[in-house]
DNA sequence: CCGTTGATGTCAACGGTGTTGACATCAACG
DNA sequence: CGTTGATGTCAACACCGTTGACATCAACGG
C-alpha cells in the first residue's frame, strides 16, 4: 500500500528507489537532484518527485519544510561535493584559475539547479569556502588588502553572471548551439547590420573557449594591478 | 457587465486603465510592465493583469498566443524604447562603455523583465542592434577581424551576465543590500575564513561601483589588443 | 509482553497558476 | 438591415505548493 505511484502518466516503476526502507533526506536530495539535472528546474515537481521515490507528494514535508527549503538543501549539497580546494604549492595564477573554471563548470554542469541557485540569496555555508580560497589567491598575488573586495566582487559577479547565462541558455549541446547561432547570424541583414555581419564567420560555437578566454583577462588585471608575482611561494 | 474586478482580495478600481475602449496589445504591455517592475515577475499573473485591466484574464489570449509570448513582445518593447545607438563622433572607448553601462542598467531598472529575459533565447530582434553598435566599436578600436566575436561573445557574457546577478539578487535598495553584506560577513568566523575576513570590511556595498570598475578591465583588454588608438576619428 | 508515543506516509482539499472551448456581444461592412 | 468576424466572458481542466486530519508503524518503558 506504499505504491501510489503509475497512476497518471508515467506507468514506469519508481526507478531504483527505496525498498520497503523509509525516506531520507539523502534519498530525496539524490532523486531530486537526478529529476532536476536530466529534465530541469521545471520538471522537479513535489508530485514528480513523490512519483520518482513510489511515496505521496506531500511525505516530502517531513523532511523538508518547504520545496525552496528543498532546493537550499539541494545546492548546499552541490557545493559541498562539487567544489575542491587549491592546492597551496602552485602559482597564484593557476589556482584562481582553477577556482573560477571550477566554479563555473559547476553552472554548466547543473544548470537546472543554477536557476534555482539564481533566485535565492547566497548564503550557503559552502560558498564561504570559494570566498576564501579566492581572497587567498588575490593576496597571493599582491592585490593590496582595500583592494581585496573589490576584486573579490569583480570575480564573483563575473564568475556567477557567466555560469548564469550558460545555465539559462537553452541550447543543451555543443551542436544545437552552433545550429542556433548559424540560423540567428544567416538571418542577420548585412545592409542594416554590416559589423555584427564582418564578425558572424568568428563567433565561437563553443561557449567554454570564450569562458577561458575572459578568464585570462581577469587574471591580466590582477597580475596587473597586483605588482607582478609577489609572493609566489 | 464587462467589469468583473473587485472581486476577491483588491477592491481597488482599475487603476487608470481603458474607459469602454477595447482592449490593445499595447495597453496589455503597459499594464504588464508596470506590475512587473513595481512588484516583480511573480506578481506579473494573467488574472492579475486582467483585474488591473479591468478584464477577464482570458482576454489577454486575444492578443497573445500566451504568457510566453506576451513577455517576449514585453523584452522586445524594452530593448525598442530603453536603449540608444552610439554618438559616432566619440571616442571608441566612450562609446563602448556608454552601451556595455546602459545596457547592465536596463537589466538593473527592470529587474522583473531580467529574470523573464533570461529564460528565453536572445532572438529579440531590438538586440542585434546592440550586436551592430559593440562590433562596430571594436573594429574603431582595432580589433582584427578574427577576434570580433571572441571579444564580442565576451562582452556580451560579461554584461548579460552582471546583469543577470543584479536582477537575480534580492536586494532591493542600498540600505537593505549593506545590512545584508554587514551580516553575512559579520558572521564569518574569522578563524575559518581568515582571508575572507580580511577583505569583508572593503566589500562594496554598491554593486554599481564593482561594475564599472570591472567595465574598465574589459575596455583595458580591448585597447591591449587593438593596438592603441587606432582609427580614432 | 503490552501499551503508549512520536515520527512518518496517505489522503482530501484549498487557493493559485496557465490554458481551452463554448457562448455572448459588439463593431464594421456589403 | 443582416451577416460576419473579432473580442470579451464564463466554466472548466490539469497542474502547482501547501495544509490538516487520519492511518500506520517502529521504538521504548513498564
Amino acid at each position: 500500500m506504499l505504491c501510489c505511484m503509475s497512476r497518471d502518466t508515467a506507468p514506469s516503476p519508481p526507478a531504483e528507489t527505496r525498498r520497503g526502507t523509509r525516506l531520507d533526506r539523502a534519498m530525496i536530495l539524490r532523486a531530486a537532484q537526478r529529476v532536476c539535472d536530466e529534465e530541469g528546474l521545471a520538471a522537479l515537481t513535489l508530485r514528480r518527485l513523490g512519483r520518482e521515490l513510489g511515496v505521496d507528494a506531500t511525505a516530502m514535508y517531513r523532511h523538508f519544510a518547504s520545496k525552496a527549503d528543498l532546493l537550499s538543501a539541494l545546492i548546499d549539497d552541490l557545493f559541498l561535493r562539487e567544489v575542491r580546494p587549491p592546492e597551496p604549492e602552485r602559482a597564484w595564477r593557476d589556482n584562481l584559475r582553477d577556482i573560477i573554471v571550477d566554479w563555473w563548470k559547476l553552472y554548466r554542469r547543473h544548470e537546472g539547479l543554477s536557476q534555482a541557485m539564481a533566485g535565492q540569496p547566497d548564503d550557503e555555508p559552502q560558498l564561504f569556502h570559494i570566498t576564501e580560497w579566492t581572497v587567498r589567491e588575490l593576496m597571493r598575488a599582491g592585490i593590496p588588502q582595500d583592494q581585496l573586495g573589490l576584486f573579490y566582487q569583480t570575480i564573483y559577479n563575473f564568475t556567477v553572471g557567466n555560469g548564469l547565462v550558460a545555465a539559462f541558455s537553452p541550447w543543451l549541446t555543443v551542436a544545437e548551439l552552433r545550429d542556433e547561432q548559424r540560423r540567428v547570424y544567416a538571418a542577420l541583414d548585412p545592409a542594416r547590420f554590416p559589423s555584427a555581419a564582418t564578425a558572424a564567420p568568428f563567433i565561437y560555437p563553443e561557449n567554454e573557449k570564450v569562458f577561458l578566454f575572459s578568464v585570462e583577462l581577469i587574471l591580466d588585471a590582477v597580475e596587473a594591478k597586483g605588482g607582478g608575482a609577489e609572493c609566489e611561494n
